[in-house]
DNA sequence: TCTGGGGTCCTAGGACCC
DNA sequence: TCTGGGGTCCTAGGACCC
């Protein structure tokens, strides 16, 4: 077989993988659970993240919580603690900048490393250095993460993905088309469901079959998403590693709720819910809002949503309540039963820029912006949620079982355990019970 | 994969302008 | 009022990702 001819590193790209994250988080936090099969997503009824352990067993992300029981019922079960995980994150990335500072937060637990140029510096091949990554963040932080180095983004990913958990796998341009050969199409990054249907039917159906199609085919029935993917999967390097910081284009907040409700002040509720949080979060950032999008989905899965227009750029939910209220109006069928509310604040800019227009009150603002700024203050001391808008409320009438609850309640057995843990590695202790 | 929550980017087509 | 050509901006919706 042809390999796919490239000149040997004209880049390289690191993709990192951290193995099981939650779960492990989880582990090195509370070293108690080390070795055994752990599970969180406690709070949602459905798996997160599960331990190596704890798929070794059969479980699954996605899976519902009853079912992983029943495969696994000794598996430790626990909510999600996203802060933990976010500063365990925050280690990691920090790890990855002190070998390059081309570093891309891809998500919570995956980044690309660009080591273009970097053999010299660290005086050996790529896969020294790689292998120099992964060792440190076992090292410091009792993480593993798996790592793929290749021309491309997309053939980093397939790399990385390759030798899962703990796993090092390099990929150079003559070995390209050997990880491609047997890769469904579905599997490469950026090809989802739908396109590969399409695919299908023009006797695609590997990686390699993808990568091998002739360029007027393409370019003739693709988009650029297709073409971009396709010319990665030559070696040819488009997607950038971005170092951009996380400037958000759009915040959103939904809530599923079971079970489906047709009553419009509970569903309001939810949704003005949704707006609370969304506009904590964009305040947090910095970003004020342009846009606001109100949605709902309904029992059997249909969306119905509106976009509105603001005239000026706000994080406040007290003047966006009108909003949202018109939002809902529009898109509310009485007699429907809603599983599902969301809101999306969009077209953000930075919250100062916020230009007041000819009829806004000044005074009135300033004084909206102090309320606001009380609130986040107490948010941040006692727990989210600790204020609610009077509209809000409604949502405690039905839910109050629901997904809420989880906070509380297992936050205290965390102040107790795992704080020796917490402190060698630097992390910061948890709030304050309330 | 029967459905949780949070994101990004692209495209087609309409509105509007010269 | 119709016809032609061309540009820009915006929006809805699709597809995909972790």
């Amino acid at each position: 077989m042809q390999p796919i001819t490239i000149r040997s590193w004209p880049q390289a790209i690191l993709h990192v993988d951290a193995d099981a994250f939650f779960a492990s988080c989880e582990q090195v936090v509370h070293p108690e659970l080390k070795g055994k099969p752990v599970i969180t997503g406690r709070e949602r009824g459905i798996v997160a993240a599960a331990s190596y352990e704890a798929k070794a067993k059969g479980v699954k992300t996605g899976m519902r919580l009853s079912e992983a029981r029943r495969v696994c019922p000794e598996a430790v079960v626990v909510p999600s603690d996203y802060e933990t995980y976010s500063l365990l994150s925050l280690r990691m990335y920090e790890i990855f900048r002190r070998f390059s500072p081309d570093v891309e937060e891809y998500s919570i637990d995956e980044a690309f490393v660009d080591l273009t140029g970097l053999r010299r510096t660290f005086h050996g091949p790529y896969g020294k250095i790689a292998r120099n990554i992964q060792e440190t963040v076992e090292k410091e932080l009792g993480l593993t993460v798996s790592i793929g180095v290749s021309l491309s983004k997309v053939l980093a990913k397939i790399a990385s993905k390759h030798g899962k958990p703990h796993g090092l796998t390099l990929i150079p341009g003559r070995d390209i088309h050997r990880y491609l050969l047997r890769l469904p199409i579905e599997k490469v990054w950026g090809i989802g469901p739908n396109t590969s249907a399409f695919l299908r039917k023009f006797g695609i159906t590997t990686a390699l079959e993808y990568a091998r199609k002739d360029e007027r085919f393409i370019k003739g029935r693709l988009s650029k998403p297709y073409q971009e993917v396709w010319h990665e999967l030559n070696g040819r390097n488009i997607y950038p590693v971005t170092n951009e910081r996380e400037d958000y284009q759009s915040i959103s907040k939904t809530r599923t709720f079971t079970p489906a409700s047709s009553l419009a002040p509970f569903v309001f509720a939810q949704l003005s819910k949704n707006l609370e949080n969304a506009c904590i979060k964009a305040r947090r950032h910095g970003l004020a809002a342009t846009r606001l999008i109100v949605f709902l989905r309904s029992q059997d899965f249909r969306e119905s949503g509106v976009e509105l227009k603001l005239n000026r750029a706000s994080a406040y939910p007290t003047e966006l309540y009108a909003l949202l209220r018109e939002g809902f109006q529009q898109v509310y069928r009485p007699r429907t039963r809603y599983r599902l509310t969301g809101v999306v604040l969009g077209g953000l800019e930075p919250e100062q820029i916020s230009q007041y227009t000819l009829f806004d009150n000044p005074a009135k603002i300033e004084k909206m912006s102090s309320l606001y700024q009380a609130v986040d203050t107490l948010s941040k001391r006692f727990g989210k949620h600790t204020l609610h808008h009077a509209a809000s409320l409604p949502t405690k009438l039905q839910v109050q079982h629901e997904g809420e609850r989880g906070d509380i309640p297992s936050r205290k057995n965390k102040l107790f355990r795992g704080e020796n843990e917490r402190q060698r590695l630097g992390l910061p202790f948890l709030n304050h019970k309330v």
